[in-house]
DNA sequence: GATGAATGAGGTTTCATTCAT
DNA sequence: GATGAATGAAACCTCATTCAT
């Protein structure tokens, strides 16, 4: 008697999300050339051949890391935001979760905003330029918002691209340096900081 | 006629400096494992041999880079400013400098800049930690300058750590979206809007 | 109600023959060793296991296929032949027989003709030289025909074997051609060309 | 002091050669995909660099050989041919070259008219379809040569291509014997009996 | 009977590095 | 100083085969 669909699939969809797990972190602080299938495969506890069972190559391995870790968590990142409140208390709290999470010592959760912010930075690979829906999100996001901070009066008149921009690189600034650094000697200034940059 | 002692020595450090600043760019926006020397050679129009006659291996030749291009440069960042002004000004024309170079088509200098606040952050190199001048110099530089600005009463009163991880991080991420973007489409903020963090 | 054993019997001979019948033209176009039992499988609708539960391993799924479809087939071509004629006759007609299954679009048995033809080229498959009964069944009887022609005054006195192996060797080549150019492009000499070779 | 562009040239040419041939009968004998590398890297006594420092991969090695050994082989056949002489012995001297080939025992060239004929059947390789070039100069030749023949009284009226095909196709199917039977005990029609095929 | 997840040996390919000239 | 042929370890990837269910 075979497994029943449903034993299959649920097997199947535990091995494919502990392989991409495991390769999330070794992605992000490697970079994609320099990951290397067999540490996947020993983390993950399978054989390289379960792991093209599961994807057809390396890059369609890192594609799915982005697609079913990295940009969903693109909508986690302000998931519990109110943005009901005035716009520059909605940034305020992005801003605020994004160095927690930075400040935090859950790594996977780290790992994952730092390639959140930096998926478009893999130059060789093609099918990310299509893919940059993690940075679009997050940035069009910002940039709304700031646009309606100008709107409700708080925000000053610089142009809200470059603010944007500005806000950004810095949170992506400081992921890099949280990676690198490590949880304890990592240190996050205050949104108060970097909202200045915005303020009237 | 046989070359000259200095001929010899002018043709050997022409050629050095050639491989040199052909891996720059390569190193940079591949990052270290990426990088195949055979583009190397290629760009350098050298053979192998040369490569290897004039540095041991890859490792070595990536030292080089950071030793011989990247940090100098860190100096020459702050070169043409003038330190004798209020630090407000210094740190003003700092930030100036580093956005200028992203803001100009001058791709050797870019990836030059973004190479040095981005050393440190080839984990799998062991060599490089002891290494972090590129870091420290900047850095220290920095802090100093902001703790100045303090004292002469035109800075707020965070943490200069936090002020200076906060600057230097924007610029980092700048940096990423220069490289990345390229010239045509980049968008950078008025130095005026990063100094409003530092400033009361 | 369980199945009966005849059921059960049938179902077992029915799956079997599919896997089977598809796995013909693949061995036939590719080759043993191209061949990919992913292919096999996907195309009879199976699983690897079932693959695995009718024939231990490739090289017996290939014999298989030899034994129950190609060598079965090499009688079959001459099964509607009427040997009571004289030589001559019945040496044209599995000609034309041959060159019929060529011409149709039966790819079924336009493969199976092929393989027959064609079993012994697989030089790395230890077990096929022990098994040319393909060749043999259909070589020695085109050369016992092609003796009885002689003596029935029909055929010019070249050495049989000569005969056999150039009427053979020509079926073989068109078969390649067949397989190769498809239905639609495939052209094929009438018989009476080849019996040319044969008669006086 | 470096090799002089010549030697470089040399030795180049020479291991490639080496590689090429040491590859023919392996590909004319088991088929592209049965072929494995590490049987070519041994036999020419090179390491698996130094073949694809020279042929990019596996197909461009296939395709060095037809292009380099195999098609150019297909002129060499035609090539002490006296081709003034009346179209029927010009064809019985191809036909009687061929033969000659397959009942030598130079291995090399047989395996050379063998995959000289036999090219455009790797279905797999997209490559091939373009390159029919082998197919092309000798079938076309073949034609030509029965157009005249006709003209000059000697060949029957049965269609041209009919013809050609039967012709080509018999000695395709006569290397195939001889490949797999081997110099010994392969058997080998005259020329002669090929003739009354075309023969009025 | 039947499934497909899982394995691992072995194939293809890459690339830092060496070496004769 | 300079070349590029040559190496081989280690990467990526395939596929026949096994096995728990």
């Amino acid at each position: 008697m075979p497994k029943t669909k449903e034993q299959c699939e649920q097997i199947r969809n535990e091995r494919k999300l502990t392989i991409l797990k495991c390769s999330v972190e070794l992605f992000a602080t490697k970079g994609y050339e320099a990951v290397n299938l067999d540490e996947v495969t020993k983390k993950a506890k399978c054989s390289h051949g379960l792991l093209y069972h599961y994807y057809r190559n390396k890059e369609e391995l890192y594609e799915a890391v982005l697609n079913q870790i990295i940009y969903p968590d693109s909508k986690e990142v302000v998931k519990d935001i109110d943005f009901n409140q005035k716009a520059k208390f909605v940034v305020h709290d992005i801003i605020d979760k994004c160095f927690k999470i930075l400040k935090s010592n859950n790594e996977e959760k780290v790992m994952e905003l730092y390639l959140l912010l930096n998926v478009h930075l893999q130059k060789s690979l093609k099918f990310i330029k299509k893919n940059e829906k993690g940075h679009t999100v997050i940035f069009s996001t910002m940039e709304e918002l700031i646009d309606r901070g100008k709107i409700e009066g708080d925000f000053n008149d610089s142009s809200s691209t470059e603010l944007t921009i500005a806000v950004l690189s810095l949170i992506k600034g400081m992921a890099f340096n949280r990676i690198n650094i490590g949880y304890k000697r990592f240190v996050c200034p205050r949104s108060e900081i970097v909202m200045k940059m915005l303020l009237k």
